[in-house]
DNA sequence: ATTAGGATCTTCT
DNA sequence: GAAGATCCTAATG
């Protein structure tokens, strides 16, 4: 499989937030760290806008966590949740904005026998990469790949030209689990593609401990 | 088909 | 100390 064809320049993660995510829906991104190289093809991905984004990590400024958002675009940006997933983000925007674009689900294009090995309990190819936490876990995405350059034709990482979805193919709606700024349209999908994780609205969760 | 709950730990308040 | 850009299984209608 060729992995690390034509990447994208820099200029294509240096507009706005939400003009980025949507056109890197139908594009290919891949990795081949640790066992790869996979490939996948983004299908459903969200914009979050730096500062002014009240559901953006960055919005209360810049911490530990949050450097790479607040650096030049093109970087990936990995964050850990809920104490066991690691999920990807794109950042994008001017250098500085901390505007990211999260990468929440894919269709597995190239490297389907690692990605299944790297998600055993999964049955049917298009579920391995359905969901944030299981596209990067596919991808081999982790704490060892934050800040990782993908504009730069160094290492393994790509983001590669892909069939652009055709015309009226692309929907818009509010983010997944976003308890703050929910009313914000700033998810963008393939219509009818069967790798498209479920929408799930923002519900409280439950205390683990009394 | 839909929902509820548990697992698990980093991050910032 | 509390919440969180989630996933999976089990129970229920």
């Amino acid at each position: 499989m060729q992995h690390c064809g034509p990447r994208l320049p820099r200029s294509f993660f240096d507009r706005e937030v939400d003009v980025v995510a949507r056109d890197l829906l139908g594009r290919v991104i891949s990795n081949a760290c640790d066992g790869g190289p996979v490939a996948v093809r983004l299908t459903e991905v969200e914009a979050y806008a730096g500062q002014d984004d009240p559901a953006s990590h960055a919005f209360r400024g810049p911490t530990p966590r949050t450097t790479v958002m607040f650096g030049p675009p093109g970087h990936l940006y990995t964050y850990f949740v809920y104490g066991m997933h690691w999920c990807a983000n794109i950042v994008a925007g001017p250098d500085g904005s901390a505007s990211a674009v999260l990468l929440r689900a894919g269709e597995v294009v190239g490297g389907l026998e690692q990605a299944r090995l790297r998600r055993p309990r999964i049955t049917g190819d298009h579920q391995l990469a359905r969901g944030p936490a299981g596209l990067a876990s596919v991808l081999g995405f982790d704490r060892s790949t934050n800040g990782a350059d993908l504009c730069v034709p160094a290492g393994d990482l790509a983001a590669l030209d892909g069939a652009p979805p055709l015309p009226g193919a692309v929907r818009i709606g509010p983010r997944v689990g976003v308890a703050v700024g929910a009313e914000m349209l700033q998810r963008f999908w393939i219509d009818g593609d069967p790798t498209v994780s479920a929408f799930r609205a923002w519900t409280q969760r439950r205390r683990t401990r009394p």
